[in-house]
DNA sequence: AATGAATGAGGATTCATTCAT
DNA sequence: AATGAATGAATCCTCATTCAT
């Protein structure tokens, strides 16, 4: 496909299908273990079609990169409520990055399991997401109710954790629904940087107050 | 390679040569993308003796998920101390399973980058951890120094948040020294699990008796 | 498309506009180098209508082995003058060949350039230019002025001639104006058969008193 | 293939029946029209093979425009006797080259066959060739044997005629003895430059005293 | 007539594996 | 044990041709 080549919206949606099933099928075995004719059987077009809307395999894999990190990027906006206090907004972020992860399960499968390949995109991904943490943890310092300890590593540690619940809900291995394990997810985060039982006390007093109760 | 060939010491050697390559290819490159040729230039040989060492490339890829799985046992008995409360158990057996993981970076970079091809190998290998994890927890709740959440949560959470630092650790995206990175890790699961602040203070108090100074 | 498809007028253009834009194609980069869609774009066209003009590719380019077909059996009648003297019908014949042939450069490249294509086309239209030089040379045989050789061979010479100094010119290898070129290709041939020096000359002024001085 | 694979013997061997088997096949049908696999049964080997000795199928055509250039420049240095005169040269040339052009048929047909592939090639080859027919056509004008015109123009002449007898014999238009068909072809050019009728026949007197009987 | 998406047979290339030496 | 040439199934990609609109 022409660099540049206008589609329809009909286009768009076939170009869609290709990279929906594509992305369900690298997710699932693997990039390398993809053939081509496995995208384009799940997509029930002619193998030929492919190479109407890519260039070629690794163009439509480099596309989906670029769709992964739209995702992630449109997700980092929403997070942060300027009026609240660190420890809930911790809170509030931590709940809806798992929920957001949940409901793109299959893009952030294909991240973790292609790792090698999205090695760019992971770190773009995730760093405005740390940097967003570190200000709210220098925040929570400041106020007294996270421990002192080194921003970054405290940073690190919540979108870790945030990740691998979602990985492991993703498998299937935990039967929560899915709000139930955002907020125990949150309510972990809250734990493992605040300073002290009064703190992690009020902060979840304030979350509570205004979503459902713990 | 018929399955019972006795080998020489010699031939123990260039085996152990060959799976050595091809760990690291692998990691480095993933299964899919190392090629027969790649593992012997590495060690070499000539390509054919690959066949004289090995059924085929996949035989070696299960000689190395094996050897894995050996290393991972290893570790598991290490950790608990009976005597010991169980916060201060968390304590020890996150700071040595970190420096484990550290000591092993190949092996386990090479679990995660293939992932989809060792889910037997990861099962099986955290397993038994997680189940001493639900232990530790139920203990730690018993005696009120553990919050209540679901223990299962809790130790996915702490095995989670062990892993995690360790990859980060083997990227080079953290600049700390072994133990001091083992020692936050510590810190971090027991305030992520611990009821309150009297207990956190407390076991800390503990390790840091014996061990360096926080 | 159906063989006796009528076409209007417009239709007539466009197809031919098809024709001009394969041939060029063609003798640039050869016909199994040339796409269906080069021909198209190059036409400005949409991929589908060359199957409205054309059954297929190689219809199109049978069509093109036509035409040039037709523009070489129109140069033959036009050479030889009864009246006129073997050497001088010759002299005249080269001329106006090679003359012909650069006028229609871009078909004779083609035949050229897929010789293997077009033996048939190449065999038919050189035959008869053949069998004319054959005469002429046996004529000037009978009368002395040519020299006593294999006719067909020194007509072999002569057409080759003719065919090498055109290709020559239109590879731009030559700067020379096509008249000029022209008669000195004339004036080669006449050498390469005449008997002698005598004979050669007489032809020459022959055909210098009524054409351009030599 | 890797750019400086050392072969054995045997391996060169094989590798220049590659290289023979596609020669003969390129000159038959084209390059693009001879698949790999058409070259490969050929020369009774497997498909993979091909790779091992080539890199990809342009590599084997590259090589082989190599070696006909190689082959072209071997003959070059042969033809010219300082001491004969320059008609004598002249004759003694085109005699050789002919026969060169005919023991070297499949050679020489790829290079028409896939002329525009072998642009390079042909016009180092041909240009040497060239060059010395112009020396010579100098000389020739000098002591009066060779008539007064353009010499590069009377070089092309020569050329052409030259490749051109060997084009038609090697496609069997003509029913002649290679010998036979030298000693023609050396006349015609002999004649097609000379000045004038007893320049030609001191030539030919020359070169027949010493070789074959006109 | 005209468009451009859709089709699929065909061909180049890769690479795990085998084999003769 | 060791070598590296030989094999061929599997895969990506091209492109002439068809088809619905």
């Amino acid at each position: 496909m022409e660099p540049d080549r206008r589609l329809t919206a009909q286009g768009m949606e076939r170009k869609q299908q290709l990279l929906d099933c594509a992305a369900e099928l690298f997710a699932e075995r693997g990039y390398a273990e993809t053939r081509v004719i496995d995208i384009v059987r799940a997509a029930g077009v002619a193998k030929g079609l492919f190479y109407w809307y890519f260039e070629n395999k690794e163009a439509l894999f480099k596309e989906l990169a670029g769709s992964i990190r739209l995702n992630l990027r449109r997700q980092q906006g929403a997070a942060l409520d300027p009026g609240a206090t660190p420890l809930v907004n911790l809170y509030r972020g931590t709940e809806s990055s798992v929920i957001f992860m949940a409901e793109h399960a299959p893009y952030f499968s294909l991240l973790e399991e292609e790792g090698r390949n999205f090695v760019d995109v992971m770190r773009q991904g995730t760093q405005q997401h740390i940097k967003d943490m570190v200000q709210l943890i220098k925040a929570g310092q400041s106020d007294g109710t996270i421990r002192e300890e080194n921003p970054m590593l405290l940073a690190l540690g919540v979108v870790g954790s945030v990740g691998h619940y979602s990985r492991v809900h993703r498998t299937g291995r935990i039967d929560l629904s899915l709000p139930e394990l955002a907020a125990f997810v949150a309510r972990y985060v809250v734990h493992s940087v605040a300073s002290g039982d009064v703190s992690v006390r009020d902060a979840l007093r304030q979350v509570t107050a205004v979503a459902a109760p713990v």
